[in-house]
DNA sequence: ATAAAAAATGTAATCGATTACATTTTTACT
DNA sequence: AGTAAAAATGTAATCGATTACATTTTTTAT
């Protein structure tokens, strides 16, 4: 059935020109006549001729890939924002690549080797988790490539990213509940290490200070992205012998998993304790109640990393110019907020 | 910076042996001396060097990567099935290359060049929407590579595929109810072309036929697998002269979307009805109620996929024995199953 | 009409590894 | 020790496209 493949070869010959006339029909039509230009079409349209990209890349050392790099790809938030790089990226020459934070010891070898094995040109990286020594590997001096981060990034750091606005959305959070009459706010923050959270907390801190709210260390409470951290935060709060009266959390997650745990300790939300999340998942406008929630562009996140990217690339001179974009964030407001008890 | 590239030649020379030996010490070392090995193996080691895989690729005539095809890249569904692909290709030599069936119009043509291009060398497909004109093009005939199906599948071909075992599924949930007490249940089914709707459907059908169970057209209410489809049966279903005391839904997105809107009707689930859901997505565990559902086990789904795909790779003589894998599903018992009024 | 400049095309080296085939070295056996 | 077989290694062609450089053709300007 395969025989051997059609080449460049057998168009140059099926077309009556030289090899170099068709690898130039091929990338810079405009440098050729007409009539050639015509016949080579002709012959690629009759053989159905595909450029071996192997080929194409080992003599123009590119790899037409891109690597993408997932903290985890199983959780779910990920994928909308995978699914903006491949649109990205749809209609370039380049494939996207995938891998998963988690399914290797250093991630850090996997990408340069990824870069010196000639299989990437290029790196997004929704994973921030990045350790100095990690970043000088990867950094463009090293590796010169162009790296972009989405949605999480590394401080103090010379690499591209796009991220969300995290901290108006924080803000956001806090004067909608101030707005409707709460004064004793919790946030549920997430780990510690993570950028999203320190920002999402500052933001918090800083606006609750504006507004002239009290702060004590019962306002910040620490935890992961996940449900169960929204079920220990709920435990905790259960314990205070003042209970707030609304919770900004750092993930919708956590939200569902604070409701969810509160509603077993038989506080309803919001009729008892309004809460706010932060990205605005699926479910978020399913779950009961319907979430009030920061809303991230996933989508976007990724569309623009994407393209961010693709220009780098296209830039025979890698432009190293740092190049960040912050996305707006918007409030969503929806069942799980409402006036505090002692208004109503 | 970035002078030129550390090649097999440079190996050659600082080991003092041949360009051959090599590239038989990084494919075959035991075909050489131990001398040579270990002399080759100290040059590796000493300038950092890493095979260029578009060189590789060329003159093996490979692509050391795999397509996955999925439907939609934004639908949390898959993630996980993705997760357990790239693990299933942790530790080999295959990149994995992800397409998003949404983000081009002829997907059949965007596999076919991506096989024609030499960048992968086998598909691993999510999608089973392809009709029977599109089958062909990417049959094993004509591209002469492996293709394997995961989760979905196209009926009455010889791809290799793995899946779940959707008609016990869709008998378990059946049969959960009728030993609750159930004597008339309402299935909501996916998009009528989906063959994963088909089995799960005629899985219920059966297992009612078997319970001898009345069967009537309001039996069956034809949906997709979204959120929405929920909202939708769940009006139909209010609108019934008989409602039915149970509902099993083809997603536990449909299972959401219908407790949703029942519970705005005052209907509770699963006091007034029980509902049972089928994949067991991340939110089915944290819902309110939490979601009686079946279990599929969408990671080792993704890691079978990648496995036997691996398998299919490495055999020189690509074998096109079909491959078939079943894999179990788990009824999960939680809260929005219980008995129905009656026999409380 | 002719020289100079510009455009079009061709020739052949090149990217970096693999491998068929040829040659040398080692092992095994009489 | 001598020879056949086996093991180890080397030489050079090859995969398929791109591109520097050389050459030919066309255009432009006088």
């Amino acid at each position: 059935m395969n025989k051997r493949n059609t080449t460049i070869q057998d168009i140059a010959k099926a077309a009556g020109v030289s090899t170099a006339t068709v690898s130039r029909a091929l990338s810079n039509p405009e440098l050729l006549s007409q009539t050639k230009l015509l016949a080579v079409k002709e012959a690629i349209k009759n053989t159905g001729y595909r450029v071996n990209r192997n080929a194409r890349n080992l003599r123009k050392q590119k790899a037409a890939a891109v690597l993408v790099l997932v903290p985890n790809l199983g959780n779910p938030f990920f994928s909308k924002i995978l699914s903006g790089i491949n649109k990205g990226f749809s209609g370039t020459d380049y494939s996207v690549l995938i891998a998963d934070s988690e399914s290797f010891d250093d991630k850090t070898q996997r990408i340069q080797n990824a870069f010196q094995d000639g299989q990437i040109d290029g790196l997004i990286s929704l994973d921030g988790a990045f350790s100095e020594n990690e970043v000088v590997e990867i950094s463009y001096d090293l590796i010169n490539k162009p790296v972009v981060f989405a949605c999480e990034w590394v401080e103090n750091t010379d690499f591209s990213s796009i991220r969300s606005d995290n901290d108006s959305g924080a803000r956001l959070a806090v004067q909608h509940l101030y707005n409707l009459g709460h004064r004793k706010i919790t946030h549920i923050s997430g780990p510690d290490s993570n950028i999203l959270t320190k920002v999402r907390q500052a933001g918090f801190l800083s606006e609750c200070k504006k507004l002239k709210l009290d702060l004590t260390n019962e306002n910040i409470i620490r935890g992961d992205f996940s449900i169960q951290a929204g079920y220990a935060a709920a435990s905790q709060i259960l314990s205070f012998s003042e209970k707030p009266t609304a919770i900004t959390c750092a993930s919708d997650e956590i939200a569902i998993g604070v409701i969810s745990q509160l509603r077993k300790a038989g506080i309803s939300v919001p009729n008892d304790i309004s809460v706010v999340g932060f990205d605005d998942i699926e479910i978020s406008n399913t779950y009961i109640p319907t979430l009030t929630t920061v809303r991230q562009d996933r989508f976007e996140l990724g569309l623009s990393a994407a393209q961010s990217m693709v220009k780098s690339l296209n830039n025979e001179k890698p432009q190293l110019s740092i190049y960040n974009k912050v996305i707006d964030v918007e409030l969503v407001v929806r069942e799980s907020t409402a006036p505090p008890l002692s208004t109503k």
